[in-house]
DNA sequence: TTAGGTGCAAACGTTTTGCAACTTG
DNA sequence: CAAGTTGCAAAACGTTTGCACCTAA
């Protein structure tokens, strides 16, 4: 689960404005508002989503503001940039203890997260097998879920 | 090593061309062209350099065309289209009989292929574990290659 | 002959960029 | 005040589509 309680999405953003503080770049309303919805999102949200989401609460906020923001996140670790292959980018909090792969389900699109030390320890293997250092890694398990194989 | 020999990539044309029969869709010069660059590459190929690789050729032939035939070979089963996060679309032949992840090296791009059981067998349970039936996978290890290591 | 493919150019959806006005520190 | 951000609109990017013409069977 993604999911934070509001004290660790509160302290996410004092690391992200931190962050901003010692690069001498400005904390502005924008970046607050945006590195909010992207720390209390349930979910891997796509910068369309964030947008619309923040126009929702009736803040204007330009979607050139978000990308750039997003961009911020990324490179300051504490967002992760995913791609599931339909062409859009998502974003989700990277929760700094946590690493979690994707399980997604090709008739729904329901996504799970899911963890498995075994299959990291051979990740590491494979790649030390062929001279790699392994710096970050992408799985996605993509099947038919419980409620739609009964569904069928 | 997805580099075919030529009379493996000449079993492959037939069989595309043998499934536009079956499908009674019209085998044209374009088709061939564009099957072949795939599954004598040795390498993962976009779009773009598919229709550079042919027009390189004196071939002139329409990216619509190939964006087209990539999609063909997609839905035969011949071509895998691949996403390694920078929104471009990497289209690669399918050895039948082959498995493989992929290993990038994050400094130089260069990108190796392995197959590994063991995480095969895991990424079964764990899918099995949360309800899912598994269909197929993505599995993408980043890291520092040995002559990127040595280099700094 | 005719179903379907082709190239072109225009349309598409996502992401980036140039710029004048505006905040932050 | 100066540096850097913002929103907007325009551009850029990879990809798809509409259409008149052409090719395979």
């Amino acid at each position: 689960m993604a999911h934070l309680t509001s004290a660790e999405a509160a302290d996410l953003l004092e690391r992200f404005r931190h962050y901003l503080r010692e690069h001498r770049l400005p904390v502005t309303q924008q970046r607050d508002l945006i590195a909010h919805a992207i720390f209390t999102a349930p979910d891997h949200l796509t910068a369309a989503a964030v947008h619309q989401r923040l126009s929702g609460q009736g803040k204007r906020i330009g979607i050139a503001t978000v990308y750039r923001t997003l961009k911020l996140l990324k490179e300051c670790g504490l967002a992760f940039e995913r791609h599931f292959g339909d062409g859009v980018s998502r974003y989700e909090v990277a929760w700094a203890d946590e690493h979690h792969d994707h399980l997604i389900c090709v008739e729904c699109e329901k996504i799970i997260e899911f963890e498995d030390e075994g299959i990291e320890e051979l990740q590491h293997k494979v790649a030390a097998r062929k001279g790699f250092k392994l710096v970050r890694h992408k799985l996605e398990l993509y099947g038919v879920c419980k409620d739609c194989q009964e569904r069928s």
